[in-house]
DNA sequence: CCGCGGTCCGTGACATTGTCACCGACGGCC
DNA sequence: GGCCGTCGGTGACAATGTCACGGACCGCGG
C-alpha cells in the first residue's frame, strides 16, 4: 500500500524506509464537495496531500467580497495554509472543497519528524511552498494593476479550460477575480456584444475563442 | 562572539552546539542604502537574518506601477522570498535596502543543515514564514477590497510611527499603496482641505493626528 | 548670477471600476 | 398556482485610474 506515494513525483525518491513511515503514520481522508476544509475558527491539524478533487483558497472580507486565492489540484499539497496554521495563529483565508476530495493527511508530528529526516521531503515542501507564493504575488499583481474585462477574459478561458460553454453564476465569477457582480455582469454584456460568448442563466457559452483569448492576452 | 544570536528570541534557545556552528558558518554582511538585494535575475544565495536596517519587499508591474508587500525589520528575517528563490525559480519581487543594512548571512547548504538538525530553527524558520505569509494576505484584502483614502491615512500613520512629519513624495505613497501618482495628490489636498495634513515639496506634516487615525479605522 | 535638466506636484478631461437601490425573471417546491 | 430564494439587469452616482499637460522647485555647472 506505498501506492499513493507515487502519484507525487517530489515524494517516490524517498527513502524506502520513509515512505513506508509516511505510509503507515498518515490516513486517507475523503471531504464531500463543499466542505470548508480550513478556515477562520477551523485551524487544520494535518497536512493535506490531495489525491483527488480540487480545494479552492480563498479570502473573504467583512463586506461578504470574497477573492480566490490559488486552487489546490490532485498531486498538490495544501503546505502553505497548512504550515502557516501550524506556526501561527490569526489568520483569514478559507480552503473549501470544490468537488469531493480525498487526500492524504499527515499528523503535524510526523510532519515535522520527516522535515527532519529527509532533505527530499524538504525540498517537496519547500518547493509547493514558493510554488504557492508565487501564485500570491500573481494575484497581488493582477489585482493591483490589470484591468478586469482582461482578467475576465483569461477566466473565462481559465475555467472553460478548452470546453465550449461553462457553468458558473456572475457572482462566482466577480468572487473569482475580487470584484462586485454587477461589473462582471457588465463585462459580459459587452462580451456578448461582441459575439465573444452567450450567456444563459449560470452558464456562459464560449463563441469567438480566439477572439477572447487575443483580448486576453492585450 | 554569539552576540548576535541573541537578537533573534526564535534563535536562543538554540543548542550551544548549534548556535556555535550557525555563528561560525554564516558572516555578518553590510549593504549602504539603495541596494537591490534580491529580484528578477538576482537570486541570493544565503538567507538573511537582518541585525540593522529595514528591507522594502515590493513588485513592480512591466507598466511601471509598483506595490510595497512588506518590510523586513531589525531582528527579522527574509524567508520568504529568500527560501522561495533556493527552490523554485521564476520570481518577480524584489528586496531594497532602505537604510543601510547590515545582516547575518546564513549559506543555502548551512540552512537546510540546521533545518534538519534543530527543531528550534525549524519553527523559527516556520514562524518567520507564516508571519510573512499573513502579510500577503493583509496586502490582497487591502487591494481588493478597501477603500484608497482610508489605506492612505493609514499608511500615512505608519510610516510617520508617532513623528510629527515624514519625507516622502507622493509617487512613493502611490507605490506603497499599488495606485497612481495623481491619485495620492488628490487624497492629501482633501485631507489637507480638512486640515488634517500639511504638504510640501517632499513632505507632509501631521496636523490632527486624532481626526486621521478616526478616518483611518473607519 | 543665469540657464538647464530632473524631480515633484497640480490639473482637467475622460475611462474604468465600485456601490447602491432597485426590479423582474427564473426555478424549485409545496 | 403561489411563494421564495437565486440570478441577473439597470440607472445613477461615487471612487479610482489614465493621459496629457504645465508649472514649481532644486541642484549644478557655466
Amino acid at each position: 500500500m506505498l501506492a499513493w506515494i507515487d502519484q507525487f513525483p517530489g515524494l517516490s525518491s524517498l527513502d524506502e524506509s520513509l515512505q513506508t513511515t509516511l505510509v503507515e503514520r498518515s490516513r486517507v481522508v475523503t471531504v464531500p464537495a463543499g466542505t470548508v476544509i480550513f478556515g477562520p475558527g477551523k485551524a487544520p491539524e494535518s497536512l493535506l496531500l490531495l489525491l483527488e478533487g480540487v480545494v479552492r483558497v480563498q479570502q473573504v472580507a467583512e463586506s461578504g467580497r470574497e477573492i480566490v486565492l490559488y486552487r489546490v489540484h490532485a498531486h498538490e499539497s495544501c503546505v502553505l495554509t497548512t504550515a502557516c496554521l501550524l506556526a501561527y495563529e490569526d489568520y483569514s483565508a478559507e480552503g473549501v472543497a470544490e468537488t469531493d476530495v480525498s487526500a492524504v493527511a499527515i499528523p503535524r508530528a510526523v510532519f515535522e519528524d520527516m522535515i527532519a529526516r529527509s532533505s527530499v521531503f524538504r525540498r517537496f515542501v519547500f518547493t509547493a511552498y514558493s510554488r504557492r507564493i508565487t501564485d500570491l504575488f500573481m494575484v497581488i499583481e493582477e489585482v493591483a494593476f490589470r484591468r478586469v474585462d482582461i482578467r475576465l477574459a483569461q477566466k473565462l478561458l481559465e475555467l472553460a479550460s478548452g470546453a465550449a460553454a461553462l457553468d458558473v453564476t456572475h457572482q462566482r465569477l466577480a468572487a473569482e477575480l475580487g470584484t462586485a457582480r454587477e461589473v462582471v455582469s457588465r463585462q459580459l454584456q459587452e462580451f456578448q456584444r461582441r459575439g465573444w460568448v452567450a450567456a444563459a442563466r449560470g452558464r456562459i457559452e464560449i463563441r469567438d475563442r480566439a477572439a477572447l483569448e487575443a483580448f486576453a492576452s492585450a
